[in-house]
DNA sequence: ACTATAGATGAAAACCTTTATCGTTTGTAC
DNA sequence: GTACAAACGATAAAGGTTTTCATCTATAGT
């Protein structure tokens, strides 16, 4: 099963947040778009059809969806926060394009073994982890030869 | 090998750098901690022998050992920025105590595999992986049960 | 040792990103 | 339609990091 924006709405709702035309925006941005955005290109990516949203709704609207679980993270993007609408539901990671940001999910990561030796060999509980690739897309490679 | 004060010293001079007493200072808390440590609270450790540092100071170190490779930067920690002196030199990871931020090097991350995988599946070509673990170290274990 | 100088320092200001505040507006349930 | 809790936008505040600039100092050459 993969989010729609009818599905996604539906568990706002549920969870007793309201959906404004503000959160309809900023959804829509983030759910046609392949690559990991940030607040800022969130921000003016919804300006242009709706020139009065403020920055501080961009803000409010993803740390709803990041709560939600709707939304992942990106980490390797330089400094700043960066985000993605969730695609595959369960445990993934996430294989990133430096070139032009598109991102590709991926769900066999076979970590069971590192981290059980990893756990044996320290003594640690191991709580989570956190596995990204990055790399060059074919369409950036081809641009980057021609 | 790894790395000593006296050889990340001569790494810096050879580099066109300066040693001056703040950045000793500074070399001397990093080289001196198991945990990672962000900027603020390297500054408030110099500060406490070196008490007119400047905050600014301890950012232009922390970004000259980084540019030289000689700190890794630990990317679990919440928000802000992390770092601790690189111990091994070659390719490794982090398993971090969520609850001291110690941190345990590791080298043999067997991701060869799921790299060769991803790249033919998808047509990336792949330069890099971020990847790290969290848990609890036995110590944090310990003082939770009492 | 002494000097010249390129580079480093500290204080303050500037920047950028994110969050809090507050008066006004609006979705939703009745 | 109305009432009310929730959300909005503008602005200010809060962090965290970088820039600026006048002063100082580690280093190389004498």
């Amino acid at each position: 099963m993969r989010l729609s924006e009818r599905k996604i709405s539906s568990i706002m709702k549920q969870r007793g947040y309201k959906l404004t035309p503000q959160r309809r925006a900023v959804l829509k941005i983030i759910m046609g778009s392949d690559n990991h955005l940030t607040p800022e290109a969130i921000y003016q990516s919804v300006r242009e059809e709706h020139q009065n949203i403020g920055l501080t709704t961009i803000y409010r609207t993803i740390n709803i969806l990041s709560e939600l679980g709707l939304i992942c993270e990106v980490h390797t993007a330089g400094s700043g926060r960066s985000y993605l609408v969730r695609r595959p539901l369960e445990h993934h990671h996430h294989l990133v394009c430096s070139g032009c940001n598109r991102v590709v999910d991926f769900s066999n990561c076979d970590l069971a073994d590192i981290e059980r030796k990893l756990s044996e060999g320290t003594g640690f509980k191991i709580e989570e982890h956190l596995l990204e690739f990055v790399g060059i897309c074919p369409d950036c490679q081809q641009t980057a030869e021609s």
